[in-house]
DNA sequence: CCTTCAAATTGACAATCTTCGATGTCAATG
DNA sequence: CATTGACATCGAAGATTGTCAATTTGAAGG
């Protein structure tokens, strides 16, 4: 997750005029700044784990819109340390939050960002299987 | 990136009348499969990194669609086997689709998900940099 | 208080990822 | 056909991640 800067532009050769010639970079535009790749890399990380994606489709398809962590603990074969693990990373990348009542802490989708998450995973669910 | 099953529906309590009493879990509904869950789960580790992020920018904002490695390993503080390598992980992801020209790889968004990805990076550099 | 139970935290380990330097491949060119 | 340049692949070093077992925290109830 390490990150790097853009070189600046004087370090490539400015033009391409003659397409064939040789590798003259057009370089292109002030693409993404670093911080926002770092920050937008931590929300796909986030999402880049499959226990992590059935717990957001769970939250997200539950009957109230949340649920607690002995929910989903008794939805996987994995132990309870491992599913709050995986919550503190979906809650470190904003995407879902904690509401403790009780003994319990009930975990839904963060508010106002309800419906960009599910856009992203339906986004993704679309994609076939392949092969 | 490993898997599991999501127990049998058998395993957990059914039924969640008296909802202050325990933890009954409230089992939620068949939420995605696992084969479509580590699938969607690859395509975020695709995006996953800053700098395949910014690449992905690069591509996408470039002005005809496509840059050879060149192009990118100019744009980078980082040797031209780690962009390659990028470049593969993207690729196996379906992300975007390299064509030999001559002694130049030029890469491109994999056709007809142009707009798809596009929204994907659209929405989350939509996320405030917060703090 | 003392116990119990839900959840978070810690420490350890194996597996995986990012980067680099060195080498291999393949098209173009002389 | 030998060389050059663009890119891919390989092997290794170091950092990061996912999981578990053990422990800690903190609220509820006796």
């Amino acid at each position: 997750m390490e990150i790097q800067e853009l070189k600046n532009k004087k370090d490539v050769a400015p033009n391409r005029e003659n397409d064939e010639t040789c590798c003259v970079p057009t370089l292109i535009e002030p693409a993404l700044g670093v911080k926002q790749a770092r920050k937008a890399a931590d929300v796909f990380n986030a999402l880049a784990d499959p226990t992590r994606l059935t717990i957001l489709s769970l939250i997200a398809r539950s009957e109230r819109g949340e649920a607690c962590v002995c929910d989903l603990t008794a939805s996987f074969n994995m132990g309870q340390p491992s599913i709050s693990h995986h919550l503190k990373i979906l809650k470190d990348a904003d995407l879902i939050q904690g509401d403790k009542r009780g003994k319990w802490v009930y975990y839904s989708l963060v508010a106002g960002r309800d419906e960009e998450i599910k856009g992203l995973l339906d986004t993704i669910l679309k994609i076939p299987l392949g092969v």
